[in-house]
This record gives C-alpha cells, sequence and structure tokens, in this order.
DNA sequence: TCATTAATGCTCAAAAAGAGCAAAATGAAA
DNA sequence: TTTCATTTTGCTCTTTTTGAGCATTAATGA
C-alpha cells in the first residue's frame, strides 16, 4: 500500500501517447452484457436467471447476457436495454453497470478456444408485477417457464449472505474451518507477507474481529473463490480448489463468471440503497411501511426496530401517505404511501439510512 | 422510471441462451484503458496528464493510457498497473476501476475510422513525493517534463467544481443562463416530455432548489455536454454545440472521453473519501491533522470546522500520534499522526464522514 | 364481546454533530 | 526579555439524531 516510486531522474517519463494505441495492439475482443435483474417477491429478492447448457449434457444456471455491438447501439446502456426488452419481453426501468471483468480463465473454460470476452456487468431492478404463473411461489422454491428462464432467490446462489434468521450455521459448520485451514496453508516457510494477508483479508471481508459489513459481497466471495471452495473454482481448474477432498456445496454455482458479477450486484444494491432511494424501483406504487421495511431487509438483513424505521422514512420525506388503507393485515389496517419523488430535489443523498442493528 | 411491463401472456420469455453469443456477434472491439492518477500537492488536487497532438498540428491534454491485451494480462488492473509503471515509472498503490464507456462519437472523431474503442477509466491515488522538479509549483501553475507529462490541477478541467473559495462566479455568469436557455430550447410543442427532464436534471445536478451534492460530478459534466458548452461536444459535432455562436470557455478540454471519465474519478474519490479510509493514500507517512484537513478540503470542498474534524477523526480511531511534532507552523507545533490501519478491522466503514457545512 | 394482532403515537435516554471560548506553545517583533 | 500574533489543542454547551421501549388504536376472527 506504500510502495516507493521507482523513478528514475535522469530519465524522463516515457508515458505513452494516447495515439499510439491503434499501433501498439490490436488483439480485439468480445463485448460480453451480463444482466442481474432483480426484484423482491414476497419478502424474498429474487434475481432471474436462465438455464445454460454445459458439454456433458447437464444445465447450469446464468444470468442473461448478450453481446454488445458498438455498430448497431449508441450505447452500452442502450444496448443492454434493448436485448433485454427485446428477448425477456421486460423493460428494465433502473439500470446500472457495475464492473467490467475480463479475468483470464474466469469467463470460459480454460481449455475453451473461444475469443476472448470481456464481460460488463449490470445491475438492473424491476417491479414484482408480473404474473404470478412465472413468479416465485411463497413458499421460496422457483418455477422454470419454457424459455428456461426463472427468478430465483439470489440467497440460493449466496447463502452466507443471508441474516434474516441470524447467523447462517454454514459459517461455523465449513467456511471458518475451510478458510482458516486455507490461510494457514500458505504459512511455509519462503512465502512471508502473504499468510498475514490471507488471515487479515478473511477477517476483513467476514467481519471476524469487527463487524459483519453487508457491503463487502464481492470480497467474501473473492475470497471463497481463491480458496476453492467455491464450485467454479474447481471449474476453472484453480490448484486451490483441487487441494480440497470433496468440496461443501456453497450455494448453486452459475455459468461463466456470473456469480461474481451476481455478487458484484448485491453490494451494490446494498450500498445505494442507503444513500438512493432505489428501494422504490422494487416497490409497486402502493405500499405500507411495514412491507417497505420487509423489502430493505430482504436486501440487507434485519435492521430496524419497526417504529424507529417509520420515523426514519417518514422524516425524511422520502413517503407521502395516499391516503388509501390496506385492510387485512392482520391487525390494524396499514396506511398505504408512496415514493415521494421530490426528496431526489431536497436532499443530497436521500435513501433508507440504516445502520446494522436488531429487529 | 415506472413504465409498464410489455409482458406477453401467451408468448414464453425469450430470453438468450449465453452460449448463443458467439454465434450472434463477432464484431470485436478494443479495450482501452485510461488512468486518472491524482494526488494532492501543496493542498492542490492534480492529475497526471500527457499531451497529445491534435490532427491540426496543435495539442491537447489527455489522460494517460493504454491498451488492454487480454493474451498478456492476467486481469485488467494487472494490465493497467504493469503500462503505468512501465510507462511512467510510477507504481501505483491504490487503483480502482470507475466506468466503461462505449458511447459511440466520443471516443475518436465521428469522421475517424479507427475501430470502436471501449475505454476503461480507473482511479488511482499516489503520494506526493516526487521530486520538486516535476511536480506542481506552488503558485498553482504547471511544467510538462519531456516526455509531455504533467500533473495538474484538476479543477483546471472543472472549474465550476471548485468551491473552496466559495461559490464560483462562472455559474452566475455563464452556467445558469445557458443551461437555462437550453432548458428552454426544447420547449416547442411536440416534444411534451423532455423539457421537464431536462430543467430538472439541471436542478437536480447542480442542485438548484435544494443542496450542492459535491459527487454529482459526471451528471454536472455530462448536462453541460449535452448542452453543448463543453469543447468535446462541438468537437463531437454535437448538434446542441453547434448551436451556440461563439463558445464561453468552461475548464480545459481533454482528448476523447478523457475529461469524462476524470469526471468519474472525481466523483467516485469525493464518494470514497466518506467511507473508505482513501485519504490517507494521497498523505505522506505522517502528517499533521490540518494538513489532513486541507486534502480533504482540496477534494470535497471546505467542510468541517476544525476542532470538530479533529474530534472526528481522531475519534473515528482512524489516526494515532507519532509522538512527534512538526515546527514551523506559525504557530503552536503540530503533533503529527499516521493512519491508524487497524481501524480497517474495526469498523465497517471508516471514512472521514462529513457533511456538506462551513469552514 | 373479547382476545389477538398489527399499526401507530409518544417519551426518554444516549450518542453524535455543530459551534464557540480559551489555554498552550511556538516564532517574530518590540 | 517581553509582548504579540498565530496556530494547535482542549473543553463546554446546545441541538440533532438515533436507539429502545411503552401505550394506544383499529382491525380480524373465535
Amino acid at each position: 500500500m506504500n510502495k516507493p516510486l521507482r523513478r528514475d531522474e535522469t530519465e524522463p517519463m516515457r508515458l505513452s501517447h494516447p495515439d499510439r494505441r491503434h499501433r501498439l495492439d490490436t488483439s480485439a475482443v468480445e463485448i460480453g452484457l451480463s444482466a442481474a435483474i432483480a426484484a423482491v417477491r414476497s419478502d424474498e429478492p429474487v434475481v432471474l436467471t436462465v438455464k445454460a447448457a454445459t458439454g456433458d449434457g447437464g444445465s447450469v444456471d446464468a444470468l442473461p447476457s448478450g453481446p454488445f455491438s458498438p455498430k448497431e447501439h449508441r450505447t452500452l446502456e442502450v444496448g443492454l436495454r434493448d436485448w433485454v426488452s427485446d428477448q425477456a419481453d421486460l423493460t428494465l426501468g433502473y439500470a446500472e453497470q457495475l464492473y467490467t471483468f475480463a479475468d483470464r480463465g474466469r469467463h470460459a473454460n480454460p481449455m475453451d478456444d473461444s475469443p476472448h470476452t470481456v464481460s460488463i456487468g449490470y445491475l438492473a431492478l424491476t417491479r414484482p408485477s408480473w404474473p404470478a404463473a412465472n413468479g416465485l411461489n411463497g413458499n421460496h422454491d422457483h418455477s422454470t417457464d419454457a424459455a428456461g428462464s426463472n427468478w430465483r432467490s439470489w440467497y440460493d446462489f449466496f447463502p452466507w449472505e443471508d441474516w434474516r434468521r441470524g447467523r447462517p450455521e454454514i459459517f461455523s459448520r465449513v467456511i471458518e474451518p475451510r478458510l482458516a485451514e486455507w490461510a494457514e496453508r500458505n504459512e511455509v516457510p519462503g512465502s512471508r507477507s502473504r499468510p498475514v494477508a490471507r488471515a487479515e483479508r478473511i477477517r476483513m471481508a467476514f467481519g471476524i474481529g469487527g463487524t459483519w459489513d453487508e457491503e463487502r459481497v464481492l470480497d467474501r466471495y473473492e475470497l471463497l473463490y481463491e480458496a476453492g471452495l467455491i464450485e467454479e473454482a474447481r471449474r476453472d481448474g484453480r490448484e486451490a480448489a483441487l487441494l480440497w477432498g470433496q468440496l461443501p456445496k456453497l450455494g448453486v454455482s452459475m455459468q461463466y463468471d456470473h456469480r461474481r458479477i451476481l455478487a458484484t450486484a448485491i453490494g451494490r444494491l446494498r450500498g445505494k440503497i442507503k444513500y438512493r432511494p432505489v428501494v422504490f424501483e422494487l416497490m409497486p406504487d402502493e405500499f405500507t411501511l411495514f412491507e417497505l421495511q420487509k423489502t430493505v431487509e430482504a436486501i440487507l438483513g434485519p435492521h430496524l426496530h419497526k417504529q424507529n424505521f417509520r420515523r426514519l422514512v417518514e422524516s425524511a420525506g422520502l413517503v407521502e401517505p395516499t391516503g388509501d388503507v390496506r385492510a387485512k393485515t392482520g391487525g390494524r389496517p396499514a396506511k398505504l404511501f408512496r415514493f415521494r419523488r421530490e426528496v431526489l430535489m431536497e436532499r443530497p443523498a436521500p435513501g433508507v439510512r440504516v445502520k446494522a442493528g436488531r429487529m
């Protein structure tokens, strides 16, 4: 983090002239866009997946994805929206670029001789108003439609991220012992700096000494991948994965680097929800405050005390009552609210500023 | 923001199978990496630029950039670090991917028939410990070295973002009247939805009704570009720019979309500084609290009351005293501090959590 | 009618943030 | 040497925000 500058006084800087780029290298690549299209359905965060065939006749879950052609589309986002609306017959509301990955060996199988692909991940949010027939059932299983696409809980892919019913037992049962072993495996003479880094990275990502930071979804996934505990790591032929005997199943795996893109998406959404009013992209036009809270908690994990959550969103001016009420709540009817679009103008960073806490 | 879903019940979803990608389109592109390498030098935020030749014999400022070749580099960041350390003879500490741009017509001149380039922007931070000969002088001008690279205040490119001496007068003199004119120019019958959007976007980005949000650097730049007030818009042949007679000079322009990348970098850094201890990547190992405050203010604009800033960083455990003091401060000697690396483990999001406020 | 269940309203204490006064420790000037 | 200007640093006081709990209200269903 504090490397010395290796600057040679006698030589001038040799920064490439930008125009030189066309002469230097012309190894062209393909651009693939992959979208994590998220929604919250009966308090469960779900993501749209498709089934993709594997070489051996099986199938894997994948994120909807498509190529980007600069000739056809003016911008990346236009390209994304175009093929999503075209293929999924679903119009995206909110869409945001996440990250561009180009790691060798993590997109296709290393043996594969397909062209190098750079994958650009996107996060898109939709409202849960599709027909129930294609949606998620109440009891959390999932159904696949004719084209092989379905909505699936994102915690199927990241069970360790689901803290809604407390700390998942998968930590003490699998993750902690295996990661500890992996960290120690590096404690061999010769490589002196790495072991500290590993143990420290684990502590940071999983908040061992301090606090669980719900936003570090990607850090945690990457660590598990590097430790070889993720099925994709074995698929990619990573050494760490091959050292383990039988791999414990840590969530459902996905095609290519799609699980990594999904991890990025979840982490980004968890962060953004706190300072931009993105939850409302996931809500119907009218909702009760408790429904809003449940949606936030589906994304972040259990957070605020009910009364304080109400005070929070109301006093921040994020919502306004519609005047109607919802009956059949099981108790007193709940007032319905709608998003108050004007906050966007009033506050620099309006969002559901929740901190970790109790139910 | 709330478009209805266009879902046809009778047709199943037609999501593309991810494997289909290789068959659909093979229009390959080149990947260019551009880095906004930032430092803070005598309380001035600076960025490393290079001179690039224009077609007509002149030269423009550009960000250091280079091609990414998947054959040579395992990951994007490895590629970036490699050519930066190679070409600039400067080792990057902190580096972070910003955004991938692929807008047609904004990378090269529209007449240009060069291959389509997707540019991936990076933000990198370095410590201001280069030799003074190549650095920025105290009085804010800049010197160019033999290879044409120099450190230049980032506010040269975005004068409207510099609120350290209050609200820049360029707003009332140029920006506000021109943007108002541009917003109204759309008030023609026929296009009914756009005008509201324009005026609202202006209000949001520039905080007309509410608060100035220092993080929206890109929003503001894009708006000025769309309004044709940015030199690059004229260069790209944008209609809005051609409508203006003489263009007021709104900051120094850059090659390709580099100013957009720099805008993204500044916005990202302004956001990140609040919840991750990235300021310390810009500080020497030892510093006084006032030096730290000055650095934060160089990036964000004037913020906290001195005593409260001290309380903030000390009580957050971000720093620890080294025991030494710095004399010649002009008054009582100041204690020297260093970054307390342990906070990373203790707090989920340690940063200089400053809100807008007074000096 | 009454028990149950949520939604909602309100209070109180603790913590954090905003703002200012004043003492301490220097270098420079008288 | 003394005084003064200047900057760091310590501390207090007030206001706001947050965390947590109790009490009331208005439905539903037995």
